[in-house]
RNA sequence: GGGCGCAUAGCUCAGCUGGUAGAGCGCCUCCCUUACAAGGAGGAUGUCAGGGGUUCGAGUCCCUUUGCGCCCACCA
């Protein structure tokens, strides 16, 4: 850890004119520090410090999708907590941004939001406008290029509006490493790994069953997949035997017409004759064989199952293991083929399947139910149920399985060794909290296949590498042409492989481009080389690099973090950070997950204007990491009110202190002495907070000090302070107010960077937030006896109870006063006593019993 | 079914390596005090989910039961 020098000699020298104004407010103090910040490049991260000097964090760049909500802002503030209190013990702070823009996300949004999709198929029409009022069931088909202009359009204008509100909150990133990931360096950056895990062999392209969103018609990956309830029934189907009908239950009859198969368990005794042996499927009369397989699990449904290709994750493992041919009746776009197949040309199939023909899964479904019907071959009525279906995460529709040509890269889904070695790598991450660990190990452990990064989209980085074309016009997959390193960015839409010219572009013997784009994750998983300047900059680099701390939510483990460990253990052969810290959610009032369609209260930018930045700020550190909080309005008036009374107390002693120096040599009196005390063993607890990544401890501590500062300490000396006549103790309470109020502000500063920076403008040069973060060695010196101060409080307390009891106002003086306690209690007080009289306006000397009692307690009447 | 977390005041939570229960909000009473009425002072409030065990002593450690939440698996 670097040592800092205390601030107090190197600064007070050019210390300015204190200058408090007559109304301090909130209002105005985020839009004016902000500016001044940026003016002043505060933040700006110094690329000549070394990487020992240096503290680099990878933050999430955040979807671009319309709004942040409550929870996010909550989020990105306890990763500037870090931040702010690691500038401040004297780190340089590589702490970069960037928004996520690329990618299906965005896709959707723009879909929505101008109620268009895209049709590569359509020409590109340089003067298209969007419709005026988007029509979600008629959306209108646009070419390539008109959409890949609207994602840009309207990520541009969001990105606006997400900056707004990261300067509003305050987050102390360095906006001049601002990226975008659909921006040129991202491009370059994802593409070169790619290329690179490509020549290694972790990066490589297979034709079979990937999970399918039918909406946006696209592969997706394991990691985006969300099980949802779905309703359905299950349908009792016959199937004809040579002797009688084998009973079947399915929830997918549509799917009849791909059914390969029929499989039971190999030690399930009703079938045991049967495997081997054929049956017919119903209506269809295609000829099924019955097979054994240990996966079909007898006690499910009618203990033998149909295999169709493909209804599910089990039917993929049958048809690869029981090598079962193809029968894909669901396209892509989620209907069931138009032209008849081929197995089912026969008659009674064909006749059958012009009922269902280009239908929609679930139109089809009611067409199949309804053709069983009328075969008598649906046993009983069907039994309603609901069952979890994989779903993409942010799509509507249950995924189907469609066999196609996608890229995968490993990450140890498949192979024992590097599933191992990418667990370890887990463990060699430091996480807070440290269960999350569990998280990522239970993700890696359980991961069933590489991870698919194709998505057939098109905002996105598309693949550099082409495909020559054979005689016939087909491509050579097999003959891919890499684009080299130099050439990137490459679109293989647009541009040339070597060799090559653009007439030959979809030519027989020409070329075609790979059409496909990465997904989101793709790229995101490479936030560190991006930010960090991989290949790109190499100095910079090598001063950011692994960096220190990984911050974000428990959602994101499987995606953003999982990926970020699987790139850097390929390309580096490291973690890419130390330390993760993951943040919880913010839930609705109901503790359900947050939804768009709850009322405007817990949008951030209606709440931070209502409450301040600071106070959101607050309640975001009082949220410990990992765990999730329902929204709760309440505590953003606790935030406030503690912003305001930063505000006035820091007004108060700064009228009363005026130029006096926080000096602790002129620190006294045994009062102020312990006050002192109190506040070093406070510093040490929010150090030790902080450096344990808990930064609730830290402003805990801080903060009730600052309470009980204002409440007991303040009042306790005001008078003494005031009093011009007082010497050698004026000076000592003017010189711990002017300490303890120079070491809070300091202390409060990453909390509420706002206010304490507004105070700090009054009578210090310089931010606040490139000041030293406060020592208790800086104090060590002038500490006294902590305990004086709570016999004190005690004795302020029971002053007031008095007054309260005999329901007088606090100024109502006191003719006499009567303590009684410990030895040790009364003499903290009789050292006191000048300022509790005053204080509590005692009229006449107070008198002293000395008890056994361990507690102290006050006796007093009011003045008539 | 596997993994993880949570259960403490009406509410939201803190209680570190075991030593007679804490904070804020809310509530009650009082005070419009020249820093602060979006304030201040004072006060009331708990079978620490249930049951066992270890210990001189358990909210804290171990076992167990129950309830809630999250992640993963689960489409016959």
């Amino acid at each position: 850890m670097t040592e800092t020098t205390p601030h107090l000699s190197t600064t007070t020298p050019q210390q300015p004119a204190v200058v408090v104004p007559d109304k301090p407010a909130l209002e105005g103090l985020e839009d004016k520090w902000s500016k001044q910040w940026e003016a002043d490049q505060t933040y700006a991260f110094d690329r000549t410090k070394t990487r020992e000097e240096i503290y680099a964090i990878d933050t999430p760049p955040p979807t671009v999708s319309g709004t942040l909500h409550f929870g996010s802002v909550c989020s990105y503030t306890q990763k500037d907590l870090i931040a702010r209190y690691q500038r401040m013990r004297g780190k340089e702070l590589f702490y970069p941004i960037g928004w996520d823009d690329n990618g299906l996300p965005t896709e959707r949004r723009v879909q929505n939001y101008f109620g268009v999709r895209c049709d590569p198929s359509v020409p590109y029409d340089p003067d298209f406008t969007p419709p005026e009022k988007p029509d979600p069931k008629r959306q209108v088909p646009i070419g390539r290029q008109n959409f890949i202009e609207l994602c840009e359009r309207l990520t541009a204008e969001d990105e606006v509006a997400f900056e707004a509100l990261f300067r509003q909150v305050g987050l102390s990133v360095d906006w001049n490493y601002l990226y975008r990931t659909i921006g040129e360096d991202c491009r370059i950056t994802s593409q070169r790994m790619f290329l690179r895990n490509l020549a290694r062999g972790e990066a490589y392209r297979q034709d079979s069953p990937t999970l399918w969103d039918v909406t946006f018609q696209t592969a997706v990956a394991q990691a985006e997949l969300e099980a949802r309830e779905y309703p359905g029934h299950y349908y009792r189907v016959a199937f004809h035997g040579p002797d009688a009908p084998v009973f079947i239950e399915t929830t997918r009859p549509e799917l009849i017409p791909a059914v390969v198969a029929l499989i039971a368990h190999p030690d399930d005794e009703r079938y045991q004759a049967m495997f081997g042996t054929t049956v017919t499927s119903p209506v269809f009369g295609v000829e099924i064989p019955v097979l054994a397989h240990p996966a079909a699990e007898p006690d499910k449904g009618a203990g033998i199952a149909m295999c169709c290709t493909f209804g599910d994750l089990t039917d993929v493992q049958w048809w690869r293991e029981l090598q079962l041919p193809v029968r894909t009746v669901i396209q892509r776009d989620g209907r069931l083929q138009r032209d008849t197949p081929e197995w089912l040309a026969a008659e009674p199939a064909a006749s059958a399947y012009a009922d269902l023909a280009g239908k929609t899964a679930f139109s089809a479904r009611a067409a199949m139910v309804e053709l069983l019907r009328a075969a008598g071959d649906l046993d009983g009525e069907p039994k309603p149920t609901q069952r979890m279906t994989n779903f993409y995460e942010k799509g509507d529709k249950p995924l189907e399985i469609v066999s196609t040509r996608q890229w995968y890269i490993r990450n140890g889904g498949r192979e024992e060794d590097l599933r191992a070695a990418l667990v370890e790598r887990g463990n060699q991450i430091s996480w807070t909290p440290s269960y999350m660990h569990h998280r990522y190990t239970n993700w890696v452990e359980g991961l069933n296949g590489d991870w698919l990064i194709s998505r057939q989209r098109y905002f996105g980085v598309p693949f550099p590498v082409w495909y020559p074309l054979d005689d016939d016009g087909q491509p050579l997959h097999d003959q891919l042409i890499a684009a080299s390193e130099d050439s990137l960015p490459i679109d293989p839409s647009q541009d040339v492989p070597p060799g090559y010219d653009e007439s030959q572009r979809g030519q027989p013997g020409g070329f075609i481009g790979d059409p496909d784009v990465m997904d989101t994750w793709a790229t995101s998983s490479l936030t560190p080389q991006i930010a960090g300047g991989w290949e790109r900059d190499p100095d910079l680099w090598s001063r950011v690099y692994p960096m220190d701390l990984c911050t974000q939510a428990h959602d994101i483990i499987r995606t953003w973090l999982f990926s970020r460990v699987v790139r850097a253990h390929f390309e580096d052969g490291t973690v890419p950070w130390k330390h993760a810290m993951i943040s919880g959610f913010v839930l609705d009032p109901d503790r359900k997950k947050m939804s768009k369609s709850r009322g405007s209260v817990s949008t951030p930018m209606e709440l931070l204007a209502q409450y301040g930045s600071d106070a959101i700020r607050w309640r975001a550190a009082s949220l410990r990491p990992g765990l999730d909080s329902a929204f709760d309005e309440h505590p953003l008036k606790e935030g406030r009110r503690l912003a305001m009374k930063i505000l006035n107390a820091s007004k108060f002693v700064l009228g009363n202190v005026g130029a006096t120096r926080p000096d602790p040599a002129a620190v006294t009196e045994p009062v102020d002495r312990a006050l002192i005390a109190r506040l070093a063993d406070v510093v040490e607890r929010a150090t030790a907070g902080f450096d344990a990544y808990d930064y609730t401890s830290a402003l805990e501590a801080a903060q009730k000090f600052f309470w009980e500062f204002c409440d007991d300490y303040l009042e306790l000396v005001k008078e003494r302070a005031y009093d011009e006549s007082g010497g050698e103790a004026t000076t000592s309470a003017k010189a711990t107010l002017a300490l303890a109020l120079h070491v809070q502000l300091r202390l409060l500063a990453p909390f509420v960077p706002f206010v304490t920076e507004e105070v700090w403008s009054w009578w210090q040069a310089g931010s606040i937030h490139r000041a030293p973060w406060p020592q208790a060695a800086e104090l060590e010196d002038v500490a006294g006896d902590a305990s004086t101060l709570d016999a004190v409080a005690s004795a302020l307390a029971g002053i007031r109870g008095a007054k309260s009891q005999a329901k007088v106002s606090m100024r109502h003086e006191l003719s006499t006063v009567e303590f009684t306690g410990p030895e040790t209690a009364l003499e903290s007080i009789r050292a006191a006593e000048g300022d509790l009289v005053r204080a509590g306006r005692i009229t006449a000397d107070p008198t002293y019993i000395v008890s056994d009692d361990a507690e102290l307690s006050v006796a007093a009447t009011v003045a008539p």
